[in-house]
DNA sequence: CCATTTCCGCTACCTTAGTTGCGTAAATCG
DNA sequence: CGATTTACGCAACTAAGGTAGCGGAAATGG
Protein backbone atom coordinates (compact mmCIF):
# COMPACT_ATOMS: atom_id res chain seq x y z
CA UNK A 1 0.00 0.00 0.00
CA UNK A 2 2.87 2.13 0.67
CA UNK A 3 5.15 2.83 -2.31
CA UNK A 4 2.98 2.24 -5.02
CA UNK A 5 3.77 4.22 -8.38
CA UNK A 6 6.54 5.86 -9.74
CA UNK A 7 8.72 7.12 -6.37
CA UNK A 8 9.23 11.59 -6.74
CA UNK A 9 12.44 12.28 -7.93
CA UNK A 10 14.04 13.15 -4.25
CA UNK A 11 16.91 15.18 -6.37
CA UNK A 12 14.12 17.70 -7.46
CA UNK A 13 13.83 19.26 -4.01
CA UNK A 14 17.28 19.64 -3.58
CA UNK A 15 18.17 21.06 -6.80
CA UNK A 16 14.95 23.46 -6.64
CA UNK A 17 15.67 24.84 -3.34
CA UNK A 18 19.48 25.39 -4.56
CA UNK A 19 18.44 27.02 -7.17
CA UNK A 20 15.68 29.45 -5.36
CA UNK A 21 18.25 30.14 -2.90
CA UNK A 22 20.89 30.99 -5.88
CA UNK A 23 17.58 33.09 -7.06
CA UNK A 24 16.84 35.46 -4.18
CA UNK A 25 20.34 36.00 -3.37
CA UNK A 26 20.86 38.02 -6.04
CA UNK A 27 16.90 39.71 -6.64
CA UNK A 28 15.17 39.30 -3.46
CA UNK A 29 11.82 37.83 -3.73
CA UNK A 30 10.27 39.66 -6.15
CA UNK A 31 13.51 38.80 -8.61
CA UNK A 32 12.52 35.03 -8.30
CA UNK A 33 11.25 33.91 -11.32
CA UNK A 34 9.76 30.54 -10.64
CA UNK A 35 10.18 29.95 -14.57
CA UNK A 36 14.15 30.22 -14.34
CA UNK A 37 14.22 28.63 -10.98
CA UNK A 38 12.63 25.50 -12.65
CA UNK A 39 14.97 25.74 -15.26
CA UNK A 40 18.14 26.06 -13.45
CA UNK A 41 17.07 23.19 -11.26
CA UNK A 42 16.44 21.07 -14.42
CA UNK A 43 13.03 20.32 -13.41
CA UNK A 44 9.16 21.09 -15.15
CA UNK A 45 7.69 24.20 -13.91
CA UNK A 46 4.66 21.64 -13.36
CA UNK A 47 6.83 19.24 -11.16
CA UNK A 48 7.83 22.43 -8.97
CA UNK A 49 3.99 23.27 -8.76
CA UNK A 50 3.14 19.67 -7.44
CA UNK A 51 5.53 20.00 -4.45
CA UNK A 52 5.03 23.57 -3.62
CA UNK A 53 1.70 24.69 -5.02
CA UNK A 54 2.83 28.90 -4.76
CA UNK A 55 5.86 31.06 -4.88
CA UNK A 56 5.32 32.17 -1.38
CA UNK A 57 4.88 28.50 -0.30
CA UNK A 58 8.27 27.87 -1.80
CA UNK A 59 10.24 30.81 -0.64
CA UNK A 60 8.47 29.68 2.91
CA UNK A 61 10.57 26.06 2.30
CA UNK A 62 13.36 27.58 1.36
CA UNK A 63 13.90 29.92 4.82
CA UNK A 64 12.71 26.98 6.78
CA UNK A 65 15.53 24.89 5.02
CA UNK A 66 18.13 27.26 5.69
CA UNK A 67 17.02 28.01 9.23
CA UNK A 68 19.81 27.75 11.57
CA UNK A 69 18.48 28.87 15.50
CA UNK A 70 19.60 32.18 16.60
CA UNK A 71 22.92 31.75 18.83
CA UNK A 72 21.95 31.84 22.20
CA UNK A 73 23.29 30.01 25.27
CA UNK A 74 21.50 30.56 28.42
CA UNK A 75 24.20 32.25 31.39
CA UNK A 76 22.95 32.68 35.21
CA UNK A 77 22.17 36.82 34.56
CA UNK A 78 18.58 36.94 33.20
CA UNK A 79 19.50 40.87 31.55
CA UNK A 80 22.41 39.50 29.96
CA UNK A 81 20.59 36.88 28.61
CA UNK A 82 17.37 38.76 27.29
CA UNK A 83 20.11 41.32 25.70
CA UNK A 84 21.91 38.78 24.18
CA UNK A 85 18.78 37.49 22.53
CA UNK A 86 17.08 40.41 21.30
CA UNK A 87 20.33 41.68 20.00
CA UNK A 88 20.67 38.49 17.81
CA UNK A 89 17.47 38.45 17.12
CA UNK A 90 17.98 42.42 15.80
CA UNK A 91 21.22 40.92 13.93
CA UNK A 92 19.72 38.03 12.00
CA UNK A 93 16.64 40.21 10.84
CA UNK A 94 19.02 42.76 9.70
CA UNK A 95 20.45 40.47 7.71
CA UNK A 96 17.75 39.77 5.69
CA UNK A 97 16.40 41.84 2.55
CA UNK A 98 13.42 44.05 4.08
CA UNK A 99 11.57 43.37 1.45
CA UNK A 100 11.29 39.46 1.53
CA UNK A 101 10.13 39.85 5.19
CA UNK A 102 7.18 42.15 3.80
CA UNK A 103 6.26 39.47 1.56
CA UNK A 104 6.36 37.32 3.40
CA UNK A 105 4.15 38.88 5.95
CA UNK A 106 1.71 40.05 2.92
CA UNK A 107 1.61 35.97 1.84
CA UNK A 108 0.58 35.00 5.18
CA UNK A 109 -1.51 37.30 5.26
CA UNK A 110 -3.20 36.38 1.85
CA UNK A 111 -2.90 32.83 2.37
CA UNK A 112 -3.98 30.77 5.37
CA UNK A 113 -1.29 27.73 4.41
CA UNK A 114 1.17 30.06 4.32
CA UNK A 115 0.71 31.91 7.00
CA UNK A 116 0.85 29.13 9.40
CA UNK A 117 4.38 28.38 8.11
CA UNK A 118 5.51 32.05 8.70
CA UNK A 119 4.13 32.06 11.50
CA UNK A 120 5.31 29.02 12.93
CA UNK A 121 9.10 30.46 11.73
CA UNK A 122 8.69 33.58 13.47
CA UNK A 123 6.96 32.20 16.48
CA UNK A 124 10.27 30.29 17.71
CA UNK A 125 11.96 33.76 18.49
CA UNK A 126 9.00 35.31 20.04
CA UNK A 127 8.66 31.72 22.87
CA UNK A 128 12.82 31.73 23.44
CA UNK A 129 12.15 35.81 24.34
CA UNK A 130 8.83 34.31 26.40
CA UNK A 131 11.26 32.07 28.07
CA UNK A 132 13.91 34.45 28.94
CA UNK A 133 11.68 37.18 30.34
CA UNK A 134 9.69 34.58 32.64
CA UNK A 135 13.36 34.06 33.94
CA UNK A 136 13.84 37.66 34.58
CA UNK A 137 10.14 37.99 36.37
CA UNK A 138 11.29 34.90 38.80
CA UNK A 139 14.89 36.85 39.26
CA UNK A 140 12.27 40.06 40.27
CA UNK A 141 13.73 42.26 37.48
CA UNK A 142 10.34 42.64 36.08
CA UNK A 143 7.49 45.08 37.58
CA UNK A 144 4.87 43.68 39.05
CA UNK A 145 2.26 45.93 36.97
CA UNK A 146 3.73 44.74 33.58
CA UNK A 147 2.69 41.65 31.68
CA UNK A 148 4.85 39.21 30.38
CA UNK A 149 3.35 38.60 26.98
CA UNK A 150 2.98 42.38 26.33
CA UNK A 151 6.92 42.94 27.94
CA UNK A 152 8.02 40.55 25.06
CA UNK A 153 5.22 41.98 22.21
CA UNK A 154 8.01 45.72 23.29
CA UNK A 155 11.05 43.65 22.84
CA UNK A 156 10.28 42.24 19.40
CA UNK A 157 7.40 44.75 17.92
CA UNK A 158 9.91 47.29 17.49
CA UNK A 159 12.40 45.51 15.81
CA UNK A 160 9.45 44.66 13.02
CA UNK A 161 8.71 48.01 12.98
CA UNK A 162 11.72 49.50 12.39
CA UNK A 163 12.09 47.24 9.84
CA UNK A 164 9.01 47.33 7.57
CA UNK A 165 7.24 50.61 9.08
CA UNK A 166 9.80 53.12 9.75
CA UNK A 167 12.94 51.63 7.79
CA UNK A 168 15.25 52.74 10.95
CA UNK A 169 18.44 50.66 10.96
CA UNK A 170 18.60 47.71 13.52
CA UNK A 171 21.72 47.94 15.70
CA UNK A 172 22.77 46.29 19.00
CA UNK A 173 22.49 49.54 20.37
CA UNK A 174 19.02 49.88 20.09
CA UNK A 175 18.40 46.34 21.41
CA UNK A 176 20.46 47.03 24.51
CA UNK A 177 17.86 49.92 24.56
CA UNK A 178 14.81 48.17 23.99
CA UNK A 179 15.81 45.88 27.03
CA UNK A 180 17.04 48.84 28.80
CA UNK A 181 13.57 50.61 29.01
CA UNK A 182 11.91 47.79 29.84
CA UNK A 183 14.07 46.56 32.54
CA UNK A 184 15.66 49.45 33.82
CA UNK A 185 19.07 50.75 34.10
CA UNK A 186 21.58 48.03 35.31
CA UNK A 187 21.88 48.04 39.10
CA UNK A 188 25.49 47.38 39.84
CA UNK B 1 4.59 78.58 -20.13
CA UNK B 2 1.92 77.19 -18.03
CA UNK B 3 -0.61 75.47 -19.69
CA UNK B 4 0.52 74.61 -22.72
CA UNK B 5 -0.76 71.76 -24.74
CA UNK B 6 -4.02 69.31 -23.63
CA UNK B 7 -5.22 69.71 -19.84
CA UNK B 8 -5.53 66.58 -18.22
CA UNK B 9 -8.78 65.78 -17.68
CA UNK B 10 -9.60 66.59 -13.78
CA UNK B 11 -12.10 63.56 -13.70
CA UNK B 12 -9.72 60.98 -14.61
CA UNK B 13 -8.63 60.84 -10.80
CA UNK B 14 -11.66 60.86 -9.52
CA UNK B 15 -13.02 57.84 -11.33
CA UNK B 16 -10.38 55.96 -11.39
CA UNK B 17 -9.65 55.93 -7.59
CA UNK B 18 -13.35 55.53 -6.59
CA UNK B 19 -13.07 52.25 -9.14
CA UNK B 20 -10.15 51.24 -7.17
CA UNK B 21 -11.74 51.89 -4.25
CA UNK B 22 -14.76 49.68 -5.19
CA UNK B 23 -12.26 47.21 -6.35
CA UNK B 24 -10.45 46.75 -2.88
CA UNK B 25 -13.31 47.38 -0.69
CA UNK B 26 -14.40 43.45 -2.73
CA UNK B 27 -10.94 41.85 -2.93
CA UNK B 28 -7.83 43.50 -1.17
CA UNK B 29 -4.90 44.59 -3.14
CA UNK B 30 -4.54 41.27 -4.86
CA UNK B 31 -8.04 41.21 -5.96
CA UNK B 32 -7.68 44.85 -7.33
CA UNK B 33 -6.97 44.20 -11.10
CA UNK B 34 -5.48 47.28 -12.50
CA UNK B 35 -7.38 46.67 -16.15
CA UNK B 36 -10.52 46.46 -13.63
CA UNK B 37 -10.28 49.57 -12.49
CA UNK B 38 -9.39 50.61 -15.87
CA UNK B 39 -12.16 49.69 -17.77
CA UNK B 40 -14.93 50.82 -14.45
CA UNK B 41 -13.24 54.40 -15.07
CA UNK B 42 -13.90 54.34 -18.57
CA UNK B 43 -10.27 55.34 -19.02
CA UNK B 44 -7.78 53.46 -20.73
CA UNK B 45 -4.87 51.66 -18.71
CA UNK B 46 -2.07 54.07 -20.46
CA UNK B 47 -3.71 56.94 -19.01
CA UNK B 48 -4.23 55.48 -15.91
CA UNK B 49 -0.14 54.64 -15.75
CA UNK B 50 0.31 58.47 -17.01
CA UNK B 51 -0.82 59.45 -13.21
CA UNK B 52 0.72 56.31 -11.13
CA UNK B 53 3.01 54.25 -12.11
CA UNK B 54 2.66 51.21 -10.47
CA UNK B 55 -0.17 49.53 -9.17
CA UNK B 56 1.02 49.88 -5.59
CA UNK B 57 1.63 54.20 -5.97
CA UNK B 58 -2.14 54.01 -7.39
CA UNK B 59 -3.25 51.73 -4.17
CA UNK B 60 -0.85 54.77 -1.63
CA UNK B 61 -2.56 57.09 -3.53
CA UNK B 62 -6.25 55.86 -2.40
CA UNK B 63 -5.38 54.72 0.89
CA UNK B 64 -4.23 58.78 1.35
CA UNK B 65 -7.01 60.10 -0.21
CA UNK B 66 -9.06 58.21 2.25
CA UNK B 67 -6.90 59.49 4.83
CA UNK B 68 -8.76 60.87 7.70
CA UNK B 69 -6.73 62.11 10.40
CA UNK B 70 -6.92 59.84 13.67
CA UNK B 71 -9.50 61.54 15.92
CA UNK B 72 -7.56 62.99 19.04
CA UNK B 73 -8.06 65.81 20.87
CA UNK B 74 -5.60 66.71 23.41
CA UNK B 75 -6.28 66.71 27.53
CA UNK B 76 -4.37 67.99 30.35
CA UNK B 77 -3.65 64.30 31.54
CA UNK B 78 -0.81 62.84 29.02
CA UNK B 79 -1.54 59.26 30.50
CA UNK B 80 -5.10 59.71 28.88
CA UNK B 81 -4.24 61.16 25.81
CA UNK B 82 -1.54 58.50 25.35
CA UNK B 83 -4.06 55.72 25.83
CA UNK B 84 -6.22 57.12 23.85
CA UNK B 85 -3.78 57.95 20.83
CA UNK B 86 -2.71 54.27 20.95
CA UNK B 87 -6.27 52.65 21.22
CA UNK B 88 -7.19 54.86 18.79
CA UNK B 89 -4.26 53.69 16.13
CA UNK B 90 -4.87 50.16 16.92
CA UNK B 91 -8.82 50.46 16.06
CA UNK B 92 -7.44 51.81 13.06
CA UNK B 93 -4.94 49.60 11.80
CA UNK B 94 -7.37 46.91 13.08
CA UNK B 95 -10.27 48.00 10.41
CA UNK B 96 -8.08 47.64 7.73
CA UNK B 97 -7.18 44.14 6.16
CA UNK B 98 -3.73 42.75 7.56
CA UNK B 99 -2.98 41.98 3.81
CA UNK B 100 -3.23 45.10 2.15
CA UNK B 101 -0.82 46.97 5.63
CA UNK B 102 1.37 44.21 4.95
CA UNK B 103 1.19 44.64 1.02
CA UNK B 104 2.41 48.26 1.14
CA UNK B 105 5.20 47.38 3.18
CA UNK B 106 6.05 44.96 0.86
CA UNK B 107 6.20 47.46 -1.83
CA UNK B 108 7.47 50.37 0.05
CA UNK B 109 10.31 47.64 0.77
CA UNK B 110 10.98 46.94 -2.95
CA UNK B 111 10.05 50.66 -4.34
CA UNK B 112 11.41 53.72 -3.07
CA UNK B 113 8.96 55.84 -4.22
CA UNK B 114 6.39 53.85 -2.57
CA UNK B 115 8.62 54.15 0.17
CA UNK B 116 8.57 57.81 1.18
CA UNK B 117 4.46 58.04 0.36
CA UNK B 118 3.86 54.89 2.68
CA UNK B 119 6.55 55.99 5.20
CA UNK B 120 4.81 59.56 4.60
CA UNK B 121 1.56 58.51 5.68
CA UNK B 122 2.58 56.05 8.53
CA UNK B 123 4.44 58.55 10.11
CA UNK B 124 2.14 61.00 11.13
CA UNK B 125 0.95 58.73 13.72
CA UNK B 126 4.19 58.20 15.12
CA UNK B 127 4.69 61.86 15.71
CA UNK B 128 1.58 62.06 16.96
CA UNK B 129 2.55 59.62 19.44
CA UNK B 130 6.14 61.11 20.19
CA UNK B 131 4.25 63.96 20.69
CA UNK B 132 1.79 62.87 23.80
CA UNK B 133 5.09 61.22 25.08
CA UNK B 134 7.26 64.06 25.02
CA UNK B 135 4.32 65.75 27.51
CA UNK B 136 4.51 62.86 29.41
CA UNK B 137 8.02 63.09 29.97
CA UNK B 138 7.56 66.68 31.10
CA UNK B 139 4.70 66.02 33.75
CA UNK B 140 7.39 63.35 35.11
CA UNK B 141 5.71 60.12 34.00
CA UNK B 142 8.29 58.64 32.66
CA UNK B 143 11.69 57.26 34.24
CA UNK B 144 14.35 59.10 33.87
CA UNK B 145 16.42 55.80 32.07
CA UNK B 146 14.01 56.04 29.70
CA UNK B 147 14.88 57.15 25.93
CA UNK B 148 11.43 58.75 24.22
CA UNK B 149 12.09 58.13 20.68
CA UNK B 150 12.28 53.94 22.05
CA UNK B 151 9.40 54.42 24.05
CA UNK B 152 7.36 55.27 21.23
CA UNK B 153 8.54 52.43 19.14
CA UNK B 154 7.55 50.06 21.95
CA UNK B 155 4.16 51.51 21.64
CA UNK B 156 3.34 51.84 18.50
CA UNK B 157 6.08 48.99 17.31
CA UNK B 158 4.20 45.81 19.59
CA UNK B 159 0.32 47.19 17.33
CA UNK B 160 2.23 46.47 13.59
CA UNK B 161 4.32 42.96 15.31
CA UNK B 162 0.74 41.43 16.28
CA UNK B 163 -1.01 42.53 12.96
CA UNK B 164 1.65 41.50 10.35
CA UNK B 165 3.57 38.77 12.72
CA UNK B 166 1.66 37.43 15.52
CA UNK B 167 -2.01 37.61 13.69
CA UNK B 168 -3.40 38.07 17.14
CA UNK B 169 -5.99 40.68 17.90
CA UNK B 170 -5.62 44.59 17.82
CA UNK B 171 -8.08 45.25 21.48
CA UNK B 172 -8.66 48.42 23.02
CA UNK B 173 -7.45 46.66 26.29
CA UNK B 174 -4.35 45.51 24.41
CA UNK B 175 -3.52 49.19 23.83
CA UNK B 176 -4.30 50.11 27.58
CA UNK B 177 -1.97 47.43 28.50
CA UNK B 178 0.85 48.65 26.49
CA UNK B 179 0.36 52.37 27.94
CA UNK B 180 0.32 50.80 31.60
CA UNK B 181 3.26 49.01 30.51
CA UNK B 182 5.55 51.58 29.68
CA UNK B 183 4.07 54.12 32.35
CA UNK B 184 3.40 52.11 35.36
CA UNK B 185 0.18 51.87 36.80
CA UNK B 186 -2.47 54.79 37.69
CA UNK B 187 -1.52 56.54 40.91
CA UNK B 188 -4.32 57.65 41.67
C1' DC C 1 3.98 -10.22 -18.69
C1' DC C 2 0.49 -6.82 -17.92
C1' DA C 3 -2.54 -3.58 -15.64
C1' DT C 4 -2.42 0.11 -12.37
C1' DT C 5 -0.60 3.98 -10.11
C1' DT C 6 2.11 7.79 -9.53
C1' DC C 7 5.56 10.93 -11.18
C1' DC C 8 7.73 13.59 -14.80
C1' DG C 9 8.32 16.66 -18.75
C1' DC C 10 6.30 19.17 -22.42
C1' DT C 11 3.23 22.31 -24.70
C1' DA C 12 -0.26 25.30 -24.59
C1' DC C 13 -3.01 28.39 -22.18
C1' DC C 14 -5.03 32.09 -18.83
C1' DT C 15 -4.53 36.26 -16.09
C1' DT C 16 -2.34 40.35 -14.70
C1' DA C 17 1.28 44.13 -14.15
C1' DG C 18 3.55 47.12 -16.96
C1' DT C 19 5.37 49.03 -21.68
C1' DT C 20 5.49 50.72 -26.48
C1' DG C 21 3.97 52.87 -30.57
C1' DC C 22 0.60 55.31 -33.07
C1' DG C 23 -3.13 58.09 -34.40
C1' DT C 24 -5.84 61.73 -32.63
C1' DA C 25 -8.07 65.36 -29.56
C1' DA C 26 -7.54 69.59 -27.02
C1' DA C 27 -5.18 73.21 -25.58
C1' DT C 28 -1.46 77.41 -26.26
C1' DC C 29 1.83 80.41 -28.90
C1' DG C 30 2.92 83.12 -32.84
C1' DC D 1 -5.02 79.96 -39.02
C1' DG D 2 -1.07 76.96 -38.35
C1' DA D 3 2.68 74.84 -35.53
C1' DT D 4 3.63 72.91 -31.23
C1' DT D 5 2.72 70.57 -27.07
C1' DT D 6 0.52 67.58 -24.12
C1' DA D 7 -3.20 64.19 -23.01
C1' DC D 8 -5.99 60.42 -24.42
C1' DG D 9 -7.49 55.92 -26.32
C1' DC D 10 -6.34 51.76 -28.70
C1' DA D 11 -3.91 47.71 -29.85
C1' DA D 12 -0.21 44.85 -29.44
C1' DC D 13 3.46 43.17 -26.67
C1' DT D 14 6.51 41.28 -22.72
C1' DA D 15 7.16 38.89 -18.42
C1' DA D 16 5.56 36.29 -14.73
C1' DG D 17 2.50 33.29 -11.69
C1' DG D 18 -0.29 29.51 -12.16
C1' DT D 19 -3.19 25.69 -14.60
C1' DA D 20 -4.69 21.84 -17.85
C1' DG D 21 -3.97 18.00 -20.81
C1' DC D 22 -1.21 14.54 -22.75
C1' DG D 23 2.34 11.07 -23.52
C1' DG D 24 5.70 8.54 -21.40
C1' DA D 25 8.72 6.73 -17.41
C1' DA D 26 9.24 4.16 -13.20
C1' DA D 27 7.56 1.73 -9.73
C1' DT D 28 4.09 -2.14 -7.57
C1' DG D 29 0.54 -5.89 -7.67
C1' DG D 30 -1.35 -9.89 -9.81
Amino acid sequence: MVGRGRPRDAGVEQRVLAAALNEIRQGGYAGLSVDRVAEQAGVAKTTLYRRWPSKAELVVALITSLREDVPFEPTDDPRRDLTGLVTAIATNLASTPPALIADLAAAAAREPRVGESVRALWAERHRAVTAVVAKAQDAGLVLDHVSPAVLVDQLVGPLYYRLLVTGEPLTPDYARKLVRSVLGPEES
